[in-house]
Formats: C-alpha cells, sequence, structure tokens
DNA sequence: GATTAGCACTCGGACACTGAGAGTGCTAAC
DNA sequence: GTTAGCACTCTCAGTGTCCGAGTGCTAATC
C-alpha cells in the first residue's frame, strides 16, 4: 500500500477508534488493529506526519493521539463510508412516524423525539418558514358562553387554533359574521403580511364595529403570527447530561439557546447540501463550540423545506447518524408532501 | 435568652447561612452574625447538642455545621418565617400570567415558565385532572380536501384538538354529519367513559357508516383521551445544569422522569396542604433523592384543581419560594375559575 | 528510499508527605 | 450554665517520587 494511502487509512482508524473508545489512540494499538502489516514504528511516523498536517493532536507529550477538528472534518468529508439503515431500522422510523403525520407540527416533534431516542443525541426539527403560508381559511367555533376558538387553515397545511374571550355573549350569528368579516380581509394573503400595519387598516375597516372585534382580531392576529412564526421542536435534552464536554455552564447556555428558535435557525441555516456536518467550532455560537451538528434539509414542496438536526459530542457516531438522518428527512419530507398536496 | 430557644434559633442561622453560601458553617462565624451575645465556645456546645439530635452534620471532623434533611425539615415547619412578595413582585407574575389566561394548558404552561424564571428551579404544572370531564360539543372543520379536524369540548375549559384524515373527498354536508352522530353519541358524557368498550359498542351502533367513519372515531377517542390525560407542564430544565448535587447520570434519570408526566404526578399527589415541602429523600424515588420539592394546590371549582411544583437543591431559599408559589398558585386558581365559571 | 528495531526521553497519574489553617471537643476555671 | 484555652483532627494545596505508556530519534535493514 502507498503511503499516502496508509495515512488516510490511519486517520481513519484513529478517529473510529477514538469514536469507539474515546481514548487517545496509541501507535501500538493501531498497529494490532489494523489490517495491513506495518510496525508500529511506520506508524510512529505517518502519524506524526499526520500531527504536523494539523489533522491529528495529542492531550500531552506522551499520550496517543486524537484527531483535531480538521482530522475530523477530513474524516466526514473524504474517509467514512455511510452505514446504511438495515431494513428494520427502516421500517422502525416510519411506523414510528406514522401515526403522527396527521399535522406537520406533530411531525416534526415526532421526528425529533424519535431521532434523539435512536441517536442518543439532542434532536432539532425546524418547521417549513411559514411565511410563505397563505391564508387559506378562518373559522370560529365558540367554546363558552363567552369565549370561541379561531381556526386559521393555510396552504402549508399548518391549522393554528388560538381562544379569545368577548365581552359580550356569542351567538352563531356573531361567529358567521366573524367568520365572513376576518375572511374577507385575510384569505388569500400571505401570513406575513399580517403587520401590524395592515391590523391597524383591518380595524379601521370594520369601522365602529372594530370596539366589538377588538379581540377576534387580535386572535386572528396571533394565530396569523403563529403560523409566520419560526418554529422548531427540540427533543432529548436529557442527552446532555451524558455528554462530558458541557461544562455545566455552557449546558445551561445551551439549553436556553434551544429555546430560542430564531437564534436556533439562523446557526443552522448555512446548511445547504442533503446532510451536512459542522464540527466543533466551525458551529459559530460560544456555547456549542465543542460538540458537533449533523443537519439535513427534508423538503415536501419546494417552497416547503425545513431543517432536522442532530447535536452531539465532536466524538459522535458520524456514519450512522448521517444515515439516520437523512433517511429520516426522507421520510419526513414525503409524509408532508402528502399532507400538503391532498390536505 | 433561654438554651433551648437558643438552639432553634443557632439551627435556624445554620440552615439560613448555609443556604445563601453554600458552606459549612462554623461555630466563630455564627457568633459574629448572631444578635444575642454568647461565646463561640458556648454555640460549640449547643451545636453539638444539635448534631447529637440529629439536626446538624459535618462533612467531616474539623468542619462546620450542615443541615441534615431533619434541620431543614424542623426549620422548615418550625422556624421559617415566609418572606411575603413585595406589590412589584405580585404585579409582576399576574401581568405575566394573564396573556396567556385564555385556555388552561396554555395558562399553566405560562406559570411554569414563569415560575421557573423567577426561582431558578425546575417548575411543573400539572393539568386538572381530566377525567372528571364532561364532553360538552364535538366540532367539525374541514381542513383540506380530504382532512378534517375535531374539536371537542369539555366542561373544564379544556379544548382538545385533533386533525384526522379520511380516504373520501369531505363535504360540508359529511361535517354536519359527523357533528351530529358524534355529538348524539358523545355529548353529555365523561371523558373517563370514552373507553375502548365504549368506542366499539359507538362502531357497533353506526352500523355499516362506521366503516366510513373509522377515523373520525379514532380522532374523537384520541381527542378525548387527551382530555382525560394527566398533562403537566414543566419548564427551565437548564437549571438542572446549575445545580451541582445532580450526579450527570442522576440528571437524565431526573429529566426522564419528568417527562412523564403519570409517574410525576405519583410523587406529588401526596401533597395535601396548601405548600407542602419534601426534602431530599422524603422524595419517594432515587433519581430526585438529593433535590426539593415544594408543591402547592391550585383550586378553581372544588372538583377542579391541580399542583404547581418547584423542583430544586435541597439547599434552596425556602422562605421565598413557597410564598412566590403559593401566591402563583392563587393567581393560577383565580384565572382558572374565571375560564370555567364564564366558558 | 522506505521500513524497522531499539532505546532514551517525556509526561501524566497515583501515591505519599508536609505545613498551614479552620474548626472542633474537652477540661478546668469562672 | 458559660467561657477561655488548648490539644487534636481533618482538609487543602503544594511538593517529590515512581511507574508506565507512548513518543521521537537514530542506526541498521530490506
Amino acid at each position: 500500500m502507498e503511503p499516502t494511502q496508509r495515512k488516510l487509512k490511519i486517520l481513519e482508524a484513529v478517529v473510529e477508534a477514538f469514536i469507539k473508545t474515546g481514548e487517545p489512540v496509541g501507535s501500538k494499538a493501531l498497529c494490532e488493529n489494523l489490517d495491513f502489516n506495518v510496525s508500529s514504528a511506520t506508524i510512529r511516523n505517518d502519524m506524526a506526519e499526520l500531527a504536523s498536517l494539523g489533522l491529528l493532536e495529542q492531550t500531552h507529550t506522551s499520550s496517543g493521539r486524537i484527531p483535531t477538528e480538521l482530522g475530523y472534518r477530513i474524516y466526514v468529508d473524504k474517509l467514512m463510508k455511510k452505514i446504511p439503515l438495515t431494513k428494520y431500522e427502516q421500517s422502525h422510523i416510519y411506523n414510528m412516524l406514522y401515526p403522527v403525520s396527521d399535522a406537520p407540527e406533530h411531525l416534526l416533534e415526532g421526528a425529533a423525539t424519535l431521532l434523539s431516542k435512536i441517536t442518543g443525541c439532542v434532536a432539532v426539527a425546524t418547521s417549513p418558514p411559514g411565511e410563505a403560508a397563505i391564508i387559506k381559511k378562518i373559522r370560529f367555533i365558540q367554546t363558552g358562553r363567552y369565549t370561541a376558538m379561531v381556526i386559521l387553515i393555510t396552504s402549508t397545511g399548518s391549522v393554528k387554533t388560538k381562544l379569545f374571550r368577548c365581552d359580550f355573549v356569542i351567538t352563531p350569528e356573531l361567529t358567521e359574521m366573524f367568520e365572513e368579516t376576518m375572511n374577507k380581509r385575510f384569505s388569500g394573503i400571505s401570513v406575513a403580511d399580517v403587520t401590524p400595519a395592515f391590523m391597524q387598516s383591518s380595524a379601521a375597516a370594520l369601522g365602529e364595529m372594530s370596539i366589538l372585534m377588538t379581540n377576534v382580531l387580535v386572535a386572528v392576529n396571533d394565530a396569523a403570527r403563529d403560523a409566520a412564526a419560526a418554529n422548531a421542536a427540540v427533543k432529548g435534552q436529557s442527552n446532555f447530561f451524558t455528554m462530558p464536554e458541557l461544562a455545566s455552564g455552557d449546558g445551561k447556555r445551551v439549553m436556553e439557546l434551544l429555546s430560542h428558535s430564531r437564534e436556533l435557525e439562523k446557526l443552522l441555516i448555512d446548511t445547504n447540501s442533503r446532510a451536512s456536518v459542522l464540527i466543533g467550532s466551525e458551529i459559530k455560537h460560544p456555547a456549542l463550540s465543542r460538540l458537533s451538528v449533523i443537519a439535513s434539509h427534508y423538503t415536501s414542496t419546494p417552497e416547503c423545506s425545513g431543517i432536522l438536526a442532530l447535536i452531539g459530542p465532536v466524538r459522535m457516531n458520524y456514519p450512522k447518524l448521517v444515515s439516520a438522518l437523512e433517511y429520516t428527512s426522507d421520510i419526513v419530507g414525503n409524509m408532508l408532501s402528502e399532507l400538503v398536496e391532498y390536505g
């Protein structure tokens, strides 16, 4: 085997051994487990060269080697072979997701839960950007004497509900009136266009009725904003406790970051390929810089796509997790497109 | 001051100093901060006695004293004076909760979020047991060509929605028929009575229509089960990272416990007084045995009440947190009762 | 030129030792 | 019942030593 190729093999073996054991990898151990016959001294020379290239490092002078972030990068980009899911794993994923495929939000939450369980990582599923959604229909349902619920249905298959209260007794005639008035005003427009200015002009257009309908307008506004909002399901946070690289201070910061879907999305938004991997400090956020992220787009219709992502230790099983994530996002994309097309 | 009373004062001072600093409390430091004049030697004698009574302990022979669980217990039961909330704090709580008081689930989630923020603990809010709720009305809304949503409204003010799909094109006539059939069957019965057996007899009663309406029945069933289910909002898990008493293994176990509302409720169910405190191993769950729980009932109507709880380190500011929790549960109870009465 | 064997070297981890400091328990005096 | 004084105990931080794993280098070998 020619030397260059052997060095790559060694890098691959170091990464995989370190992912498996978490211990620095020594030349001797490597020599025994490698399938080509060279002495540990040769491997030492090669490892020294890999280290001078910045792909391996030592925790101290006389320890084994561990991969640097660059080493992981080369491994992920050039060396690793994806481990395809078994038929059993595939059907497991499908069977877990099918029952929750009744609504986009529900499905994404289910996908995040499932992914966090099978990978041991923290899983994130962002909903398709809602801004492009068109309001298809608004309905009102009386839920109590003074309370009612607005139901807003968008072109992306998303259904948002919002309860509100009136100062007066609600009657069927009133809800019908709400429905007519609101649909006339809101149907067909994009949820992104439901701005404060638009709401103000809507109130003005209602004239004296706007006093009666303040709460109705507010509820519709809330529902539309809800439909437009970036929404992310985050599951499996308990797995953070199994990641020793998370100093307790960082742990809190990461958890808080994850509850702000807007910022979270900004981090993931760069991922343009099918499944992309961000390693350590490649993630432009201090709290996450000791972790890795695997992100994958799912697509139902061209304008309707979102991201599934896994957050885990830098030392994670990339080949397996990339496969699991890609397969899951394919399934999610398919299920979502069925929801939209036939919805 | 008579000796017995002084010993209690010393216990109180030790607990409060330890809550504040987290450091074992020595006789000398105590002597300086105490408002009655005795020498450190006297305090040492008293502390030795408190230790022999099992109220104080030492981490090692020559360290200061820290309270035992029993010591905390005495402190909480007999010694501590609740610190009432300031007007400002009260109005802050009210103002944060009012906007989310449109639906019970929403309110409880808001209360848990708020409590976790102001206390630094993990906050839990369990919904009132839904089993007693009566189904008031079932409505159907078409959301797509093949999809519709069932809306189930109960006597407790809870509104549950569930999306479902049919194999046939849905028409207004069909949703009307769904509505009529389902209300005839389900209105007025308790959600707890929606058992598999009841569903089976419902399907039988529908005769040949039941084939058409399988998904409708399933959706109604799901919505009813959802309304009956014990539901708990858990917020502020990121605060677990600031509790060093949580070994990383326990952290994961606690987080997982919190996502199973049934088990969680079992732990809290014993709390019968207004605000009750469980300290360390008084909590009958191994993973939680190094933490404390403060739980408080909120009540809207006599049959409709639930629990708000705080989970934090044993060393937590009981006087302040008990007040905050009691005040919040009063507010939540009031807001909920308005929802039910006028709903 | 690539590979290997051998050896000196380096460093971290475990362990023991030390002195300072904090805090106690005990005793005898008040 | 309280207090002053003192010996005692134990932790903590710092230091020294030893061991072993693993390296880097050099010279011999293929």
